[in-house]
DNA sequence: CTATCATATGAACGAGTGTTCATACATGCA
DNA sequence: TGCATGTATGAACACTCGTTCATATGATAG
């Protein structure tokens, strides 16, 4: 809607304003780009789900062993993993009656990677398990 | 509360399992830094909030250009812009009456490439402007 | 076929989220 | 001092989300 109103005076710098705005505006990412993202994002935004993915950094693993792992219960797991699945963070196998799930590309390492550098720069003190796994600065590269 | 319960026959492939579980769990991330890290990417998993960081990616914004850039109302930008700055993604400086934003760190460019990657391998047309500005693969080192 | 086990799914409830609207705060200018 | 402007914030509303509970599906064993 206000996609071409570009000519209001705002923010009392406007004049050169309208320009820069538009320039910025042009090379932000497309509204579909920002809904995949977010989406992604999303997928991540709670801690049972990061604990899930987390726990398949180690390899694949059926439901209820994840189940298990997380302390959730199996319907609930399962509802979240139709999720991860969704947006591809994670893909199954099935093998006689157990489904086997594991993550589906290697993005979901350097997602991790990257949320774990920035928590570790607010919160140094919660390391937790994750400083064993050899997760810190390997993809960052500033290590 | 089932972190203790090990010892029950789950999944037919038990006995073995246990050993397995409990392993795995040891090396799983600490509930603190799973809920910090779900907050991180809570932060990101909305559209209008991956706009502004998109944005604030080609530099420094005051809030009414923001809002001009991505669209919206002073007061949801400003709201929003609360969030991500309580969550450390963007840092504020005051000039006269103007308030500019940027990103905190640089991991927040390392997380929306990441999340580029991701989507890019299941929406290849979802490109969008992203592509003109060398967001892609710079941090994944496997270009 | 029937029973059992692993997993999936739909309904429903409480908790949380993003926007708008109105208003407060703060700075600069007359 | 008073007004205009840029920004922040609280309340309220519609909407979404994650869990639980009950039940369905699908595969294996007897």
């Amino acid at each position: 809607m206000a996609v071409d109103g570009l000519g209001q005076d705002i923010c009392g710098v406007s004049r050169v304003d309208d320009e820069k705005i538009a320039l910025v505006r042009e090379q932000l990412v497309s509204d579909e780009m920002a809904e995949r993202l977010a989406e992604t994002f999303k997928v991540l935004s709670d801690p049972t789900r990061v604990k899930v993915v987390a726990a398949l950094l180690q390899g694949e693993l059926c439901v209820c062993e994840i189940s298990e792992v997380v302390g959730m219960s199996q319907s609930a797991v399962s509802h979240q993993l139709r999720k991860l699945k969704d947006l591809r963070l994670v893909k199954r196998r099935k093998h006689s009656k157990m489904v086997y799930y594991s993550l589906d590309d290697d993005h979901i390492l350097g997602l991790i990677t990257q949320g774990v550098d920035h928590v570790k720069e607010e919160f140094p003190a919660a390391y937790g398990a994750f400083a064993m796994r050899g997760l810190e600065g390997d993809v960052d590269g500033h290590k």
